[in-house]
DNA sequence: TTGAAAGCGCTAACAT
DNA sequence: ATGTTAGCGCTTTCAA
């Protein structure tokens, strides 16, 4: 392996004039000659500065770290995608995580993550996992929270509550009055607000006795576990489904278990299904920005990194996309 | 920070022998007593281990990467994290980078992955990017390719040809004849060998005149890009996708431009649209085993990493998955 | 304008 | 059973 040595062996300067050349730090301390030659000289022999070196003399990796839930869910592999792609504009590295919502691979893998001293990291804390986000900040490792906050950080996310009863309040002005709701059974903050504001939408429009909540057992694949939940489902004028997974697992097994969708049903889901939009006769959905919240998360923890204290929080506005069938 | 030296200066004994202790090659090497003491102090100063000088050290960073064109793309997503999975049991981090189908940027980024010194990298090669996969061979990184081969190195993926064929055949079977493909516009091995399968296959039965290739432009979302591609495909008895992304971008636009699917239509789709069994009558897809594909990717590597030699090529068979509407 | 030297935190060969 | 020492490749202060 190539190092400054080499380099300065070769034109019988010294390690620290190299670095200082290469790093870009050499201003009018360098020569323009010794520069030109240190350069051509790197070329020749194929150098390429060693990060770990750098990082171990520095103590800042350039390596952060993006904490999901499960890479493979579209609306969290979109939020991935645009931290990336800032991170990279700002000459960072993303380290992914999933944690499968369990609080222990969180913890486990926050631990390895400090051990490789990634310079701060932004988080989707699984169900418990506060005091992991707890402890990253006592750590003084900057980090931000997205799409469920935690205490005394950045957060970044929507109004869950505000963007539900807007869903609600759409299907009950269209005269949709038995609304079911359709949801993971998952202890997480925005889908317990995504189910009171259903609740209480509905009991604010007087249709108590149509509150109907169905969960999904989280992270079972068996057919059986569907049934209980869809029985009955067509018969009710609409169906609230409270995330994309809660929709698309229940559109995979309804077709297994002998059922169809009336033409006359509205589905609502929270978060985007545009793909769907023509095989259904009435689909809605909420679209959160994903593009912005990813960005900003970023952001803010570039400015954390530089110093600043961080505990904001940053609510994006959603917006809800209706179609029929013509 | 706390450091190895802070624990030794406590108990009066060498870094040495804490390094010994608290890595697990201790043996028999230091006493239980002086053992058990590192281990207290440890706990007790809240050390760990600093990952960036160990990898300096010893030259392995236990970072890996895994380079996909996209990872909001669903098929990647569930890649990548099938790949995590792994990697994290063997005690692996992974960097995960987005080329966007850009040979630049895959090669800018394993240089960049290569100064970080990552142990060992899994690609989806970017059309244009077989001289980075050489670059990368060349220093001496394991590299293993995934979905799309590169010339003397491992790779995992299925044989769309084949699979393709199958799909084609499927419909003929069922009494389709004129079927038309859509995909996206894009040089890849991958889609040039499903729509080669197609034509040949077309060709084969008799059915040429109904050979009808529509691409839909890479990367543009206008929804003038469709007017064309999406012309006259009501009148068909089938359609065939080439990929989930040409499927999702063709349903979420054919409601915009006024369309709708009749009935009768058969929609092939390459790869796992599950979730639309339900919504439309006659639907059918292809799909690939990305689980065992994942992991056989990170056994490769990590084969390679441990000195093998790495150019094997591994298919997985594809299975049919068929659902009409009762 | 350049060089010498120290040191980031760790490991491992070699002593004792 | 434990300590000494050198050094991984880099940056940075201080001196020349």
């Amino acid at each position: 392996m190539i190092s400054m040595q080499d380099i300065a062996d070769r034109l019988g300067v010294s390690r620290s004039t190299v670095s200082l050349v290469l790093s870009g730090k050499a201003g009018s301390r360098v020569s323009e000659d010794v520069k030109k030659k240190v350069f051509e000289t790197a070329r020749e022999l194929n150098y390429h500065v060693n990060e770990v070196a750098r990082s171990l003399r520095t103590g800042s990796s350039r390596l952060i770290s993006v904490i999901v839930t499960d890479i493979s869910n579209e609306f969290f592999g979109r939020l991935t995608l645009h931290i990336q792609e800032a991170a990279k504009q700002a000459g960072y590295l993303v380290l992914t995580i999933n944690t499968n919502e369990d609080p222990r691979e969180f913890e486990e893998m926050v631990r390895v993550l400090l051990s490789k001293k990634v310079d701060g990291i932004i988080a989707v804390p699984p169900p418990g996992g506060e005091e992991t986000v707890e402890t990253i900040r006592s750590m003084g490792v900057p980090v931000v929270t997205v799409d469920r906050p935690a205490k005394d950080t950045d957060f970044v996310g929507i109004d869950n509550y505000a963007a539900s009863r807007a869903a609600i309040e759409s299907m009950i002005k269209d005269g949709f009055r038995s609304i079911s709701l359709v949801a993971l059974d998952l202890d997480i903050a925005p889908l317990n607000q995504r189910r009171d504001a259903y609740v209480d939408t509905m009991k604010a429009h007087g249709l108590d006795e149509y509150v109907d909540i169905r969960l999904i057992p989280f992270g079972k694949e068996a057919e059986t576990d569907f049934i209980e939940t869809l029985s009955g489902l067509r018969t009710v004028d609409a169906v609230y489904f409270t995330s994309r997974r809660a929709f698309t697992q229940t559109m995979a097994h309804v077709v297994w278990v002998g059922m169809s969708i009336p033409d006359s049903q509205c589905l609502f889901c929270f978060d985007d299904i545009r793909p769907y939009l023509n095989a259904l006769s009435d689909v809605r959905f909420v679209e959160q920005p994903v593009k912005e919240i990813g960005r900003k998360s970023f952001e803010l923890l570039q400015a954390q990194m530089q110093g600043a204290q961080g505990t904001g929080n940053y609510l994006y506005p959603t917006q809800i996309i209706t179609k029929r069938k013509s």
